[in-house]
DNA sequence: AAGATATTGACAATCGTTTTCATTTAGGAC
DNA sequence: GTCCTAAATGAAAACGATTGTCAATATCTT
């Protein structure tokens, strides 16, 4: 009962391709649009599918927005991390963070919970942002 | 110009009594169906229309589930705080986090960035469902 | 090349949430 | 109390992101 053998296809390169260039966060539509503007014709659902897998497989890295949308981006690091992301034009700083994840591991333990993980973001307005206001 | 004036409404009562008594995080759905037990037949649109109007009042406290639900609850404290939830269970602790709050606004204010807000959440086992595994 | 099966894509379905809009109701004025 | 106006309600439709369906296609193995 092994996991069925994974095929390159010419899709998931594209996929691949375009988000290794995209900057910052989009979501799984916006990438299907940028492919669709470079000439490739992939399905949504095979969007949404390869998008999926590469985040279970960490060569993505995903971010819920505050409605609920799921985006992706590539991965620089593959260490966990946080992101500061502009609300205004979504720029987004990878941020490293042992203060909060021992903090983090200090309450779990004080109320004597296991198998922790946590999620935390950042979110402001970037100086470029600010400047243009 | 000027907000709308509130009016104080059946419906709105008995949604916040329910969110009061309800322990925990539930979705608006939720809710709806537990005030469909109770005998209030409320529309689900009044019940969603009150929530998010609690929510920005700050007489209730939010969670964005991973799959992009809102889950509801009652707010003990007032002040910005964050949870320590049971993945099994649902059960949640508030926890308090100064050392986060200092830590997220030196790493904006390294960034140049203003207007921060963030959001944190810690996922885990409690120590009853561990117990029972 | 041929067979087995993973993958694709158009489309329908799902699901939480929001909007629409006609009807009802709260709350102030008289 | 009665009137009036705007806020609130609710049923149903709309919405938007995401997932399922399933026949057609492409990939890998032999």
């Amino acid at each position: 009962m092994s996991d069925p053998v994974r095929r390159s296809t010419k899709q998931r390169a594209a996929i691949y391709e375009v988000v290794q260039v995209l900057p910052n966060f989009h979501s799984a539509q916006d990438i299907h649009a940028e492919l669709a503007r470079r000439g490739s014709r992939v399905g949504l659902s095979t969007v949404y599918r390869a998008l999926a897998a590469m985040a279970i497989e960490g060569e993505v890295d995903t971010l819920l927005r505050d409605d609920g949308e799921t985006l992706y981006r590539q991965c620089d690091q593959e260490a966990h991390h946080h992101h500061l992301v502009c609300r205004q034009c979504g720029a987004t700083i990878e941020v490293d963070g042992p203060t909060v994840e021992t903090w983090t591991r200090r309450i779990a333990a004080q109320h004597d919970f296991d198998e922790v993980s946590h999620t935390l973001e950042i979110f402001g307005r970037c100086p470029n942002c600010r400047a243009k206001s």
